[in-house]
DNA sequence: CAAGCTCTGGACACAAATGTCTAGACAGAC
DNA sequence: GTCTGTCTAGACATTTGTGTCCAGAGCTTG
């Protein structure tokens, strides 16, 4: 899947994917993508079959033939988190790397890339857990693997086992913490700090190498975004 | 308003209070309180009359007596959560203090006192404003005004306005991260960094009397917290 | 072109939630 | 003891959302 998760575009209105044959008005990916969507920016709560289908311009029937009932959309919602957001992390975390920095370099991409990693998808499903025990149980799952996967990185460089599982939580929980809280900010601000959240979170200096490179990186997806549709 | 906000004890179950007199099994307030719960625990957009009815035994007709409409409740709800956090937080930023790091520490009691600060609530508002326009205007307005209040902190302690302006943000979103992100951490190991906390909020190290002073508040709300009921 | 497959629309039943109205229960004032 | 003001219960209408059923539209294949 190439184009991001906002504001996604139906099938039928997409000129680069094979026309849509006989009565097919909306697929399964569209309900799919529609409901993620209204999950990102409004929560659970409001994910509606009706309100998804006046969206779309088709009659709530079509839901019923792409899925057995509205707990099975959660549910297929539920699982695409997992196996995005999470096995991206933990993929940057194992990638091959020169140093700790550029270890966390490549963490840092899942910030920096929206394709790899969805925020504020983390978020939605965070707040869905709030009143879910069932996702509740899938997002302690997760932060679970993810903080192992961070905590074998920093073993991987020598880091002693209780100081790597410190560091893991510190990157971690900062990060999630940081995009949760404010309003975001300038992404060249961001990328500014770079070099001495590495320090922090490393506790060695980064090589300016590392940094030049993520930051040739991450400025790829700014002007992605800046020149993406409205 | 003494007790907790959360579990909220009906008038007419409460000893303490004036009993009610004729027909009346609710009040304004319990109505109030309970959708505070509700607000917190699953968010706003599970506050519905009819469960709240049911939750205390009243039929909904007692809702429409006190409030016109949902709508009122809700508006009650945000006017609250504005006027006790943000001020709170403001009063805990503008009290007298023997230095910048003591100084901090009033405003970690923000953290440490849940009668002085909801932190449960703050986050229900936050979700509440990613779905509501207004409800996000009132909360950047509370935003901005409790960064404010921080920055005039560190300025009133010889600080420049950039720096004060950049302290007063680590000071203000590192906190709301910590406490957004992870399983709450065991309060004496949180305790056990505060030192630590003061050194990279303010530049400079605390007076451990300051510090001894800070943990014996708030050590005075763990067994509060403790000792309550289930 | 006829049959078959895949998907959609619209009708229906039902449940949950909001809001309105009216009768009545209860304590206190007179 | 009756009257009055305050609050509550229950009936009703309306809206919104879920799930079911079936007829039929429109490619595709023979």
């Amino acid at each position: 899947m190439t184009r991001s998760l906002r504001n996604p575009v139906l099938h039928r209105d997409d000129p680069d994917r094979a026309p849509l044959s006989g009565n097919i008005k909306v697929t399964r990916q569209d309900w799919l993508d529609c409901a993620m969507d209204v999950l990102i920016s409004d929560g659970v709560d409001r994910v509606k079959i009706l309100t998804l289908a006046d969206k779309m311009g088709v009659s709530r029937s079509s839901f019923y033939w792409y899925f057995g009932s509205r707990k099975d959309l959660l549910d297929a919602l539920l699982d695409y988190w997992e196996h995005h957001n999470t096995d991206a992390m933990v993929a940057q975390a194992q990638a091959d790397a020169a140093s700790i920095t550029a270890a966390i370099c490549n963490v840092f991409r899942c910030t920096a890339n929206p394709a790899l990693f969805d925020t504020a998808l983390d978020f939605a499903i965070r707040d869905w857990a709030r009143r879910d025990p069932a996702v509740r149980a899938v997002l302690d799952r997760s932060d679970a693997t993810r903080e192992a996967a961070l905590q074998a990185m920093f073993e991987r460089f020598g880091y002693g086992a209780y100081e790597a599982e410190t560091r893991a939580k510190v990157l971690y929980y900062m990060q999630l913490g940081y995009d949760f809280a404010g309003k975001p900010e300038e992404p060249e601000a961001r990328l500014a700090r770079v070099p001495e959240y590495l320090r922090v979170f490393s506790g060695v200096a980064p090589d300016p190498g590392e940094v030049k490179a993520f930051n040739a990186y991450a400025r790829q997806f700014h002007t992605f975004a800046q020149s993406g549709e409205p």
